[in-house]
Parts: structure tokens; sequence; C-alpha cells
RNA sequence: GGGCGCGUAGCUCAGUUGGUUAGAGCGCUUGCUUGACAUGCAAGAGGUCACAGAUUCGAGUUCUGUCGUGCCCA
């Protein structure tokens, strides 16, 4: 047998098995077996596809090891596993960092290189971070069924989009409507609101009056409004009023006043002065309130000063009485909340008075037009003076505002009222709740469903056009034409009547291209101006058509915008598994099984999977949603790409190994908690850890606080950064599964270092000894546990059981008594067999979490010991571990009575080393000891001499019920089921007795403490009357037992005493 | 503002339906070159379970409120 290091070599491991595992095919899924194996039905996952904006990062590395450990342990269940892989293409984020990238690299813009440039680069980013990525997964030990990768822009899943939007389409399930966007005029791009940041600066709060057109003898003749944008008043449409300033105005006061009631006394101050100021108003200000609200009711209108425009006063909740003047402006197309009070008010209609690069456009008088919005800011204000409308003494005051910016451009954004497409979701989103409603997807943990449904039910559509270059093209050609010159000679009669939402088909000639099957058609007619806006939509697959729309006769231009991301990611499940193709794929994999994801995409993903798996399959996507912790970095914040606080899981595998980080991973992931990952930098020069701080985590060099050496990051971009050392990157959670992992690469090699002569062989009952037969009981419990914990996503749980059963019970007793049995020869053969055995079983409920180490150790174990099972004798082991057969447990192993035996000794021996510890007696001095017990607990001690003498270098002298104790001991009365048992060490030679008078002495206030709570609770009769006669025995029972434990710790006590 | 979590040892976290003398890893202290493993072995110290009420014979665990903290939505 070679000699194998005493470490764990996980980069040679990892080098050597990813490779073999993937020439062999084991990831493979072939659709036409899954009808066939064993009746089970296929086991199907597919990826989130992390997007190709950037790296992995240990977010990443949690939800894909978990994935992969189901995905592994039901491959060795004997199910059909497909676990699909795949990039995302992630519209803005991927376009926004090759633009920014461009912008300092090149100082070139998009405009510059033009749609088809900018996409052409995008693809050289795309197919970099798709390499890294997928080899990120690899690393990390992932089984995906490589051959099958996907990525949401390539032709297979562009097929299923077009064919979605499609059918949408002519569903009439897609319109055009208007819609508020975050407006970065710098880059001329509607912005998600994630892009956007906020900022506080200082501002202006300006008071405008406007004039009421005919007010009534006694009416006010102006409203006043505030404002901190004074140029959007001239898209005002509005000017709302509360419709019960009375109510409201007492309800706040009454919000106010239990505030004020609840607050401690140092915040009542600022509460009481707001309270003041509301009563002031309520004499000062509410009749003229009352009064605006009942000229709105009339439908009184205002004279908007500047444009000559007339606007209603209205009534609506958004005008709050108790702040300003108790009126506001609403301008719709230019603020989110004024947006909202049109949806309540939809008559007062919408004024954009934007171009897109931000200047003000034809819907202001031809004064302001093409001044930007701070030109134009200054010249109404100006204006208003001179109408008498402002006064700039008095009318203006400071303000601090909070400003959105755009992430990408850091200029301000400007709320923009934009014409987008939207996906109808009323029917849609049905479907979706149902599915969740019904049960027929599960989300675990439940909580969650109540984001899913909350989200769902608001039932808003789906606004998915995007203002990108980088994405799938909307397929809709457009062309706008006047009422009257319909273009017949080209386009044909119209069919039926053009009202506005109206979809038919154009009747073909017979020359064209577009049949009534390949396309579909939707008019927007407007007929004030007798114009029509005909957009027609083309199924997949019929270039000619669409070169046809497009020829100069047709004139049709096809959509400048892209879809949302999520419309692609949406049709994930399906779309990578062929559809529309009716593909033996699709039959056999979908619905899929599992879905393992992070709670912040449950509404953006998880949601729409659902919709769109039920509108294209009419079946769900997945039958349960796994929604696990997210991993925080140590300031508590999430790991995100854009941060770039995120943590390369190479940095950690580079150091740790993939099956320490999955370890860790696994070990962590609770039911309900984020997990924060305090990390440091090791120096590779020195070895000193620096810690992570905001700033230094996102360096591509750091200098060494210790030695001032650089070494390089995961960001690392430049040449001269790349050449210098890279840190690595640590915490306790990896050196915690790096030590485990070790842990068992060394019980496996001392155990292979033991099997050189092994042959296999029934074991028969009889010949197991008593560890044996505890081994093979508790072998059979953490394997039931194991599978149960995994087959309910208790990842941690899993893990803890493992570490626990390998590293306690595994190594430090298994192991450890075996070593006197192997220089027994009867012994022997048995011991190896079991211990191989073991092992085995170890090894596979191992493996989903730890892939590497436990296929290093299976194929050396394949070399000594190929047969092995002691359940199926004749069973030779797999060629790999991925392709072993899951442990089944086997109830009958399971013996408490053997179990309680063990620890009994486990509880003598423990004893017997406290002692040792407690007296400073050194290993190398053997002790002897005495064990007052039953006469039976005597007997199976006795047999247990071979194991204290090599455990503890410690033998049993005398063992039985008329033990006395010697004159110089140090005794421990064992507590709970096994009381009755005493340890006794003679330490005359040894004994520091005030040391061990000190001992008793605690441990004796200890017990009484102990002992009077249970007495307590004992004398109180509520207690006994009221609990569970078992739990009132069971405290007598432990009162009984603390009683023993302490007339044994007095009597020792004593005896100290007398010396 | 609404929703969902989380506050347990110095740090990072377990603690399943209310009944344990509240646990683990790291760190710390003491002692070990025990022939698988110092990435190890043996032992030890360390906790008012955020705070205040309530329910109960009994609360780390259930309920209410407060404070702190995080995420999602607006």
């Amino acid at each position: 047998m070679k000699s194998l290091s005493a470490q764990y070599d996980h980069a040679a491991a990892q080098d050597k098995w990813y490779p073999f595992w993937e020439k062999q095919g084991y990831f493979h899924a072939d659709p036409k077996l899954s009808q066939t194996v064993d009746g089970k039905p296929p086991y199907t996952i597919v990826i989130p596809p992390p997007n190709v904006t950037g790296a992995l990062h240990l977010g990443h590395a949690l939800n894909n090891t978990l994935q992969d450990i189901l995905i592994r342990m039901k491959r060795m269940q004997g199910y059909n596993t497909l676990w699909m892989p795949g990039t995302d293409h992630a519209g803005i984020a991927t376009q926004a960092v090759v633009e920014r990238r461009l912008l300092a690299e090149e100082k070139v813009s998009r405009h510059d290189l033009g749609r088809e440039g900018l996409v052409d680069r995008i693809w050289q980013w795309k197919e970099q971070y798709e390499k890294r990525i997928l080899g990120q997964l690899k690393q990390l030990g992932c089984s995906c069924d490589w051959e099958r990768t996907r990525f949401t822009l390539d032709d297979t899943c562009a097929r299923a989009v077009r064919e979605t939007f499609f059918k949408l389409f002519s569903d009439g399930k897609i319109y055009r409507g208007k819609r508020l966007v975050n407006w970065d005029t710098y880059l001329q791009t509607a912005v998600s609101d994630d892009e956007v940041f906020h900022e506080v600066v200082k501002g202006h709060f300006w008071h405008f009056r406007y004039p009421v057109i005919d007010a009534k003898p006694g009416e006010p003749t102006h409203v006043t409004i505030a404002t901190t944008r004074p140029e959007t008043m001239l898209g005002d449409t509005a000017v709302a009023v509360h419709p019960q300033p009375a109510t409201q105005l007492a309800k706040v006061k009454k919000e106010l006043e239990e505030r004020l009631a609840a607050a401690p006394a140092k915040e009542k101050p600022p509460i009481e002065a707001q309270l003041e100021a509301l009563a002031e108003r309520e004499k000062t200000k509410l009749d003229e309130l009352q009064t605006l609200a009942e000229m709105a009711a009339r439908g009184v209108m205002l004279k908007l000063p500047l444009t000559g425009r007339k606007i209603p006063l209205i009534a609506d909740i958004w005008a709050k009485p108790e702040l300003g003047s108790g009126c506001v402006k609403i301008t719709p197309a230019h603020d989110a909340n004024d947006y909202e009070v049109w949806q309540r008010n939809q008559e007062i209609g919408a004024i954009n008075i934007l171009n897109p690069e931000g200047t003000l456009n034809e819907n202001v008088p031809e004064k302001y037009r093409g001044l930007t919005m701070k030109k134009a800011r200054e010249a109404v204000v100006e204006d208003l003076v001179e109408l008498g409308l402002h006064d700039p003494e008095t009318d203006r005051e400071d303000r601090e505002i909070d400003l959105a910016h755009s992430d990408r451009s850091k200029t301000p954004i400007e709320p923009y009222l934009a014409d987008q497409w939207f996906v109808k979701m009323d029917q849609l989103a049905q479907t979706a709740m149902d599915a969740v409603s019904s049960g027929k997807v599960r989300i675990v943990p439940e909580r969650y469903i109540k984001t899913y449904l909350d989200w769902l039910s608001e039932k808003r559509d789906w606004p998915v056009g995007r203002q990108l270059w980088w994405g799938h093209r909307i397929p809709v050609w457009t062309r706008q034409s006047t009422f009257d010159g319909f273009p017949e000679g080209a386009l044909g009669p119209i069919i039926a009547t053009a009202e506005k939402g109206v979809s038919t088909h154009f009747a073909s000639d017979k020359k064209s291209h577009l049949t009534p099957q390949n396309h579909s058609v939707r008019y927007e007619v407007n007929e004030a101006e007798r114009t029509v806006k005909t957009y027609v939509s083309v199924s997949p697959g019929n270039p000619k058509a669409e070169e046809q729309l497009e020829s100069p006769s047709w004139g049709y231009k096809q959509d400048e915008e892209v879809l949302d991301t999520w419309f692609s990611s949406a049709l994930w499940p399906h779309s990578t598994l062929g559809w529309p193709e009716e593909t033996d794929e699709l039959h056999a994999f979908y619905p899929t099984t599992t879905l393992i994801t992070s709670r912040d995409i449950i509404t953006l993903w998880v949601a729409r999977m659902v919709l769109m798996g039920e509108y294209n399959m009419g079946e769900v996507p997945f039958h349960e949603v796994y929604i696990h912790p997210k991993i925080l970095d140590g300031f508590g914040e999430t790991m995100s790409k854009s941060k770039g606080n995120g943590i390369d899981p190479l940095d950690v595998i580079q150091k740790f190994g993939a099956d320490a980080l999955r370890f860790g991973i696994a070990y962590l992931t609770t039911e309900t908690q984020d997990v924060r990952m305090p990390v440091e930098f090791e120096c590779p020069h020195c070895d000193a850890l620096i810690k992570q701080t905001k700033k230094n985590r996102i360096l591509p060099r750091i200098e060494c606080d210790k030695c001032h050496e650089p070494f390089s990051t995961q960001w690392a971009e430049k040449d001269e950064d790349k050449a210098l050392k890279r840190g690595a990157v640590v915490s306790d959670r990896f050196e915690l599964g790096r030590n485990f992992c070790n842990k068992v690469w060394n019980a496996s090699r001392f155990s292979l270092s033991n099997l050189e002569d092994y042959t296999p062989g029934e074991v028969k009952t009889e010949e197991l000894l008593l560890e044996d037969r505890w081994l093979l009981s508790r072998l059979a419990t953490v394997t039931r546990q194991v599978t149960h914990a995994l087959n309910t996503y208790r990842y941690a749980d899993a893990a803890r059981t493992l570490y626990d059963f390998a590293w306690d019970e595994f190594c430090s007793f298994y192991i450890e008594m075996t070593k006197a049995r192997f220089d027994v020869p009867e012994q022997r053969a048995t011991a190896q067999r079991v211990l191989a055995h073991a092992l085995d079983t170890l090894l596979r409920l191992l493996h989903p979490i730890t892939p590497f180490l436990t296929e290093e150790i299976w194929q050396l174990l394949n070399e000594v010991a190929p047969v092995r099972s002691l359940t199926n004798p004749d069973r030779e082991a797999t060629e790999s571990i991925c392709i072993s057969p899951w442990p089944e447990w086997h109830d009958g192993h399971v013996d408490s009575n053997i179990e309680s035996q063990f620890a009994e000794f486990q509880a003598v021996l423990g004893a017997v080393r406290e002692i040792r510890s407690r007296q400073n007696i050194t290993m190398k001095e053997e002790l002897s000891f005495n064990v007052k017990c039953p006469t039976e607990v005597a007997k199976r001690l006795e047999a247990m001499q071979p194991y204290f003498a090599k455990m503890a270098n410690a033998t049993a002298a005398e063992l039985g019920p008329t033990i006395a104790p010697p004159d110089m001991a140090a005794s421990i009365p064992l507590a709970g089921d096994l009381v009755g048992i005493e340890v006794h060490v003679d330490v005359s030679k040894y004994i520091d007795v005030d040391a061990e008078k000190k001992r008793l002495t605690n441990e004796e206030e200890k017990l009484t403490k102990y002992e009077r709570s249970i007495e307590g609770k004992l004398k109180n009769e509520k207690f006994v009357a009221n609990a569970p006669a078992e739990v009132v025995e069971a405290e007598r029972d432990k009162l009984a037992d603390a009683k023993k434990q302490l007339v044994s710790i007095r009597a020792a006590l004593q005896k100290l005493a007398e010396l």
C-alpha cells in the first residue's frame, strides 16, 4: 500500500476526479431512461442561471452547493437526475458594465460603436464570464449536465422567447401603455429601481399661487401650492386638495396624541410642538381648506400660469391638509405620487414636458422649449415673480431634498412618462397564485408563500420593454400611417373594423410571406388625428415575412427595445428543455422537481416562472421551491456583484478545498437565518491576517499590514496586479470544513493501513462485539437522520449529524477501539469487515457534501476492499462513489440497549480521564481505578478492560457493588441514567487535596442548588396537580438521582476531611 | 409606511411540538512529539437566552409591546 500524506490534498483530488466524472458521463441525463428507472420519477433541477455580469461569489457557491448536494444524493438513490446548467444575459446590468468599461478603457460610448458593435462587445464579455462562471461551478464540484448548458440569449432560448411573445401578443395579453420610469437623461435610458441611489441635497421649497377661475364671493381667488421643482409646473394637470380636511386633521391629531402618550419624556417636546402647530392650523387654515374641498367637488378650474391652460381643482387624499398650504400641484408625467393621483382621477390627463435628453419639449410654451430643466427652473421662477404669483423674499424656503440619482451616470433621475410594452397579468397571475394555494407548488420555508401571494395578488401589469441593446429584441414591427391612406396595396384590406385594441389578421395576398398563421396584428387608432399605428408580431422562423415588413414598400420598422431579462428567465424551466419543440427532454423532465434559490427573486423570477410555465406548458415548472439563507459579509451586508463585497469561491477553494467550502456551507444552511461571514485576507508572504474592510474589499491589490508587501485579490485585472501573489480569503467557517475533511481523511488513512490483508466475508451476529453493534446501531440512526434531513432541506442538520458522528463516534471511539482489536488475531478479520463497511457507509453519506474527498478515499478503498458491504456481502463497490447506492438504514440494527450500554462505558472512561486531567496525572502514568456499580454493569465493564488500557492508560482494579472507595480517592458519581455508578481513583500518590476538595465543594454547591430547585417544583401543589404524571415522575427521579450523587460527593469530602 | 426575519458564550451559530443542570465550532486557559490526524488528543473557564409585560404549575421556546438590526415592497 502506498503511503498516504498526513494531510488531505484537496487540489490533487479535485484535478483528478472532476475530469474522471465528466469523462464517465455520470452527470448526463438520458431522457429515454427516465420512464424506466425502477419506477422512480426523474429528478430535475434547473439552475438559477447566474448572470454574466461578473464572476460568482460565495452566495452563488451556497446556492449551487445546495443544488449539487440534492442532485448527488438523488443520483445515488437511483433517480434519473438532471441538473440543467446555464447563464443569464442580465440585460441592463451586463450592458452597463460593458459600457462603463468601454468608456473607462477606450473612451468610446455605445453611440460610437452603434448597436451591432456594442452587442458584439457584450458577447465577447459574455464568452469570457460564462467561461469563468462555468469554471467556478466545476471547481466547486457541481455535477451539472454540461452537454445541455444554455444561455438565456442563445438560439434555443430565443426561439422560446419569440414563441411566447407571439403567443401572448396573439392572445391580446400584450399591449402598449404609459408608465413612469426612472429616466437617465445623460444615458437616455430608463434605469431600474435598484440602479438608483438616493442622496440628500440642498434645495428649496417654492410657494406659488395659481389663480382660481370664477371664484365666488368669499372664496379664495388663488390657491397656493409648494414645490421643490418649479419647472414641472408646466406639466401640471391639476391641483389637489384633501376631500375631508377636517377628518384628516383630526386623524393626524389623534395619531400624534397616541404617540405622545407612549413616548419617553425626552421625545415628547417635538411631538408637543407638532400638536401645537396642528391646533394653530385648525384655527387658521381649516376653513379655507373646507372651502377648497367644496370648490373641488363643484368642479372649479384654475388658470395654470405661464401656459394659459385651465386645470381642475380636484379632491384627492394625496393632498395633506397638515402640510404646507394643504394643496398640492399634480404633474402625473413627472412624479410618481402624482402619477398615482392620475390613476385615481383619469380625467385630468398627463402631459409629458420632457425630451429624452432632458430638455423641455413642444408641450410647453415656446419660450421654454429646448431649455434644460435647470434653465427652465430659473425662467419659470422669474416669470412667476413677474406675474406677482411668487415673492422670492417670502415664498422660498431652504430645504434638504432626497433626490434620486442614476447609479450609472451619477446624474439626477427624471421621472418620465414613457410608452411601454406591458403584459396583462390578471389571468396569468391568478394561475400562479392558484398553483401555490392549491399546493401544486410547495414553497419551503412556508413563510415565503406570503411574499409570493401578496405580490401576485396586486396583479400589476408587467412592463416588459427595456431601452437597451443587449437582450431579446421585441418581435414587433410598427408603422404609422394616416387613417385615410391605409396602405391598401401592400397590406390588403382590413378585415375587422380598426378599433382600439382589436387584434386581427391581414388578409394575405398570394405573394405575401405573411400568412394568417405566422403573424398577428394590433392597431392603435387615433381618431382625432386620423392616424393609425399598426403593430405586427411575427412568429419565430419567418425571416422572409420580417424582411417583407421591413422592405421600403411596406415600411415597417422593428421595435428598438428589448425584452426585460426576466421575460426569458421566466421560460427557463421549459425553454432549456427545448420548448416549443416537443423534445424527449421536455417530456421526460418537465415539470422539474425542485427549484433552489434565494428569497430576493421570489417575485421577479419564481412567480413568473410559474405563470409562464402554466401559460406555455399548462403545467407548473416545478413542485417544490426551497428558499435558502443568504451569506452576508462581516458588516451584515448581502454580497452582490455590483457592491463588490462578494468573495470569490476560488479564493477559498484554493486554500481550503472545495470539500471544505461545501461542508462549511452545508453546516451553516439553517432554516431561518442569514449567515454572517466575516473574513480575513491571508498575506501570501508572511501569513499575517488582514481584516476585510469596506475599503479594502474592492481593491485589486492590498498591502500587508505586517510585512508591507502587496498581494493581489480577485479584482486584479491589470497585469502588474495579476503578477502579484494572490492572497487567500480565510474564515473559521472554512477551517471547520477543512479540519473535518482532514479528520475523515486521516481516519480513512488509518483504516486503509489496517485493511491490507482484508478479506471479504460474512460476519455473524455473534461475532460482533459491543462496539460493533453500537456502531452499526448508530450508523443506522445517522443514515436515517441524514436522509431525512436532506429530503427536507435541513442541510445544517445533515452536516452536523455527520460531523458529530464521524468525529466523536467513528473516530474518537470506534477507531480507537479497533486499534486494540487489530492486535488480537482472532478479532482482526471481523474488526476489518465492520470497519470497511462503516467507512464505506460514512463515505456514501458524506459524498453529496464532500464529493472529492469521498471519491479519493473510495478509490483507495476499492483497491484493498472492493467487496465490503455487511448487508450485501456479494456486492462489489461501484467504480465511482458518484454512482454508488445511497445507504439504506436497517431498523434491526438500531439497538437502544446496546447504545445505553455503550454510553455507560463512555461515561466511565470520561470520568477516569477527567480525574487524570484534574489531578494532573500525565498519560504516561498508568492509572488504576475502581467502579462501584451493580454486578451486571461490572460484568460489562470488565469486558472493556483493553479499551480502558488503550484509551486512558488505565485499569479497572475493582468493579462491583461492594467496592469501598480508596482512602485517598478522587471520585466522580455519574449522573442521569447512570446514577449509581461511582468512579474512584486512588490518588494517594498524586493528590492535591485542596484542589480535590475545592472541586467537590463546587460540585456539591451546584447539586444542592439543583436539588433545591427540583424540591421547589415538587412542593408546588399546582405543579404536581397540573403537570402530566410522567413529567412529575421524571422530576422525582431527578431529585432522587441528585440526592444519590450528593451522598457520594459528601462521602468523598468527608474522607478528605479526615486526612 | 407595509411585510418577513433576526437579537442565545468574546466571535459565528444550533436549540424540532413549552418540562435538559441551555449546546457546537472558533478564540481563550491548562496539560500532551499517545505509533490516522498539532488541520490533532485530553480537560477547563466562559451565558440575567436584547428589554418590559402577559399566558401557564412551568417560557430561550407561546402572545403583546419597546429597542436594536437586516432584507423585500412602496
